[in-house]
DNA sequence: CTGATTCGAGACTGGCAAGTACCGTATATG
DNA sequence: CATATACGGTACTTGCCAGTCTCGAATCAG
């Protein structure tokens, strides 16, 4: 994990609060985890809450995003938000690295005999705008990157590494059938077009749409592959 | 140009200096320009202040940087860059655009005969480091671009753009000599490579190395082109 | 040489936001 | 049902920085 200065000692809230103004009970000097009794945080919350931060944190980006705006988009103080990340650069972080669940699962990527099958059906609305969203994310966080390097591998295994993932599992089911070269350098290959998706996204400021997705796969990839391109429907 | 919403009529320094304390001489109401005696300014600075914007930009992205920042690496005051930009924004915008000067001539870029060649012949340590310093300073932008989309235009024109335009120019030529297929899509293989540099700087904070583009372009480029790859040398 | 202006340097101001403290209320534990 | 704690609000403190102003020195026009 990318390690952030601590203002302070983390895990223990940074925020004065009940436990810490009438808590002089014991004469214990280290001021110990919190006693069992009394109400417990509410951890239920913590996934609405960093989702709300990766609302913000996609449309104004990390320097434009304030604490109280997740605090308000959540529905939550500000002083709850503190007793649980020590700092806002935590809070990010960890919203970021909260991406990375609910990722495909292997079991549900097409299998339609053929490459250009099993791409082109992964071009579907609900994952462009997923792809969008988490572009757009990206982008806020860039400036944060760095800053932190070590954000540089969280915001890559949770927005782009899984996109690639998913290119290699079928260009190697591919290859298995024999459909396309043993050679072919997959690795790289499988990151053409999330690379290309973020430039479009980041500095481009272009929809990263079906026809875009297309003219890669059919211009590039397959091209590259040593795979023949269908000639354009005619209307 | 992108229009940023200037705090004042620009042009016109909005800093005060003496001009305005004492030059309430004629009864114009309009306070109309300079008049022509005493000192002029000294615009041969302006590419040093520019330059230092673009370092400090580099290191520190759009929201880090701070005008006292540019001022001292520029050894000027800060009233001085307040005399000539109206604001942070304009200064950053000029900056960026004035990187599109400076940029290949089409009669320096090699020709050695095949396409190849000439693509492992632009991979040169001096255009390795521009090309680095240039993502940086892309990465120092990306959160400003959300806010003024027309700086989209100008960052991509002025960083990336360039470089798409030379791939182009290379492979025309490799058409015309027959080199490659008629049917290539040239316009979007041309931009792989820059993307995927600005990728690997931004997000993955790798270095854009020779051995970095030779993939692209024995992984990708040529592959897709239907030119042979030549077999790695043994050492 | 004189006066108008720019220069670099730095003090000053105003606003914004991170982080903290406090309050009244809600809730789990015993 | 009593206590200790977390909760949502909100007011407060602090530090930073864009943008302005002031000053003494330098520079150019006439």
């Amino acid at each position: 994990m990318t390690q952030i200065d601590a203002p302070r000692a983390s895990i223990r809230p940074t925020v004065d609060d009940t436990a810490y103004r009438t808590a002089q009970h014991a004469g214990a000097q280290a001021p110990e985890g919190p006693s069992k009794l009394g109400r417990k945080r509410d951890h239920t919350r913590d996934p609405e809450i960093l989702e709300a931060a990766l609302d913000v944190l996609a449309d104004t980006g990390y320097d434009g995003m304030t604490i109280d705006m997740v605090a308000a988009r959540a529905k939550a103080g500000k002083a709850t938000l503190y007793r649980r990340w020590p700092s806002k650069a935590h809070l990010v972080l960890d919203a970021v690295a909260c991406m990375k669940q609910n990722q495909f699962d292997v079991d549900g990527l097409p299998d339609t005999g053929t490459l250009r099958g099993d791409l082109v059906a992964m071009i579907k609305p609900h994952t462009l705008e997923d792809a969008e969203r988490k572009l757009q994310i990206m982008a806020g966080v860039v400036s944060m990157i760095s800053r932190d390097p070590g954000l540089a591998e969280v915001v890559n295994a949770a927005i782009i590494e899984p996109r690639a993932a998913v290119n290699r599992i079928l260009m190697q089911r591919a290859q298995e059938r024999g459909e396309i070269s043993a050679d072919a350098d997959i690795d790289t290959l499988a990151m053409i077009s999330p690379s290309m998706a973020a430039y479009r996204t980041l500095i481009l400021k272009k929809p990263v749409d079906r026809e875009f997705v297309l003219s890669i796969i059919d211009g590039v990839l397959l091209p590259a592959l040593g795979l023949a391109v269908p000639a354009p429907q005619p209307a």
